[in-house]
DNA sequence: AATATTTTTTAGATTAATCTAAATTGAGCT
DNA sequence: AGCTCAATTTAGATTAATCTAAAAAATATT
């Protein structure tokens, strides 16, 4: 018997805010992030726990199960890759696709899957630069920085970003800053650190907040 | 707001038994259709009346309004567009196509949609056979007769079936009848109307229910 | 250590979709 | 017109997922 969506999101949840794959998650922290009631999280990490796809304590949270993350990272290479397919076969921005992936992750085929991966030749990223894990469950770690770690003079190739929130996203693509990019620091602002940016002969101005969210590759 | 996927796939099946966009459907039709209890159906049908999806008296049985027939139509589109997806790109077979396409037909997003018929080259058919809605629910209809009513010596090209479910296609493809290929009858059984085809050289028999369910046109 | 605060859980309700069993309606047949 | 029977609807329950408000446990503060 497959899960419910439900279900699922709960998981994706806990493995995201577990970061590391093992590690506990508070029930107020999941509440938070499926912007819920925690006493709707408690009902439903009680029936995950039934299930043995977590390990919950009361009073204590929760962390995945082998099963578990079995499940989430599963659920993460599914969203990961329908991304790709949506940026570079259909042409979409990756502002837009995040939403449509979340439904299409629960797409129930694995055989679907496979034969997608296949399709986009086993990329290991999406098109916002997260890793993509393959059929195993395990992903490859990219060196990838803030930009705002940058020194002045620095230059680094756009990977990706830490928010994948649409108004972010699309402030991005409005700039031209997008994946793939290499942008060269000319100063930073020593009161707000602020940032400015030489990027294929254009100057675009970027503040230091900003900088925290895009993640880069130092270029030589 | 969205429709669940219940309320769309009442819409579906509504469709699909009134045969003609309009035309009344009854109670227990549906319920055998989504294999469901007259009970359940009733609860919908009111539901589904309330938003002006559909036309419904009590114990009169209901029609799909003008609402109601754009959803479903979208729907069919939507359900036929991926089938051409999951055969043409991913190269899978037509008999394991359909109930991934069953759940992908639900995914919200006009865009999307729009985007992948482009990439598919707008075709006008699906795998099946059977047209594809173009964005505004007007569909071609092609000139299409069962297997079973070619005479003796007749020949015709695959295009479609009447049957969507798994086990059947499965028997169609282990025969290796497939859309496009081209038969030519041999022999009809008089008694049972059993037939004896040949295709690309080979002969192959075909029971006569068989060939009731394969739509084929006529071929010079 | 005692108290105050925050976090989490329990209790009790609600909504959507479904079920079974019983009651009602409509259609066909003398 | 009256009767019979199938089709349909109503009544009353059930399950999953959610909510709010109140109680209980854990943590922090004095």
């Amino acid at each position: 018997m497959g899960l419910s969506y439900a279900e699922e999101n709960y998981l994706k949840a806990i493995l995201k805010l577990s970061g590391s794959p093992d590690g506990t998650v508070s029930t107020n922290a999941i509440a938070a992030q499926l912007d819920t009631s925690a006493a709707s999280v408690t009902d439903m990490l009680k029936k995950l726990s039934d299930k043995e796809l977590i390990t919950y304590q009361r009073y204590k949270g929760a962390s995945l199960s082998e099963e578990g993350q079995r499940v989430a990272t599963s659920l993460l290479r599914k969203h990961r890759l329908w991304e790709v397919f949506l940026v570079q076969s259909l042409g979409m921005t990756w502002d837009e696709v995040h939403e449509i992936a979340e439904e299409l992750e629960h797409i129930q085929s694995d055989r679907l899957i496979e034969r997608l991966d296949n399709f986009l030749g086993h990329p290991k990223f999406d098109p916002h630069g997260d890793p993509i894990p393959n059929k195993q469950g395990r992903y490859t770690l990219r060196a990838q920085i803030p930009l705002s770690t940058l020194v002045s003079g620095q230059s680094g190739m756009i990977i990706g970003v830490k928010e994948d929130d649409s108004p972010f996203l699309k402030h991005l693509n409005d700039k031209g800053l997008s994946i793939g990019k290499i942008v060269r620091v000319l100063t930073i602002d020593e009161y707000d650190h602020g940032l400015l940016l030489r990027m294929e002969g254009d100057d675009v101005v970027l503040s230091g907040q900003v900088a925290d969210h895009i993640l880069v590759k130092p270029v030589a």
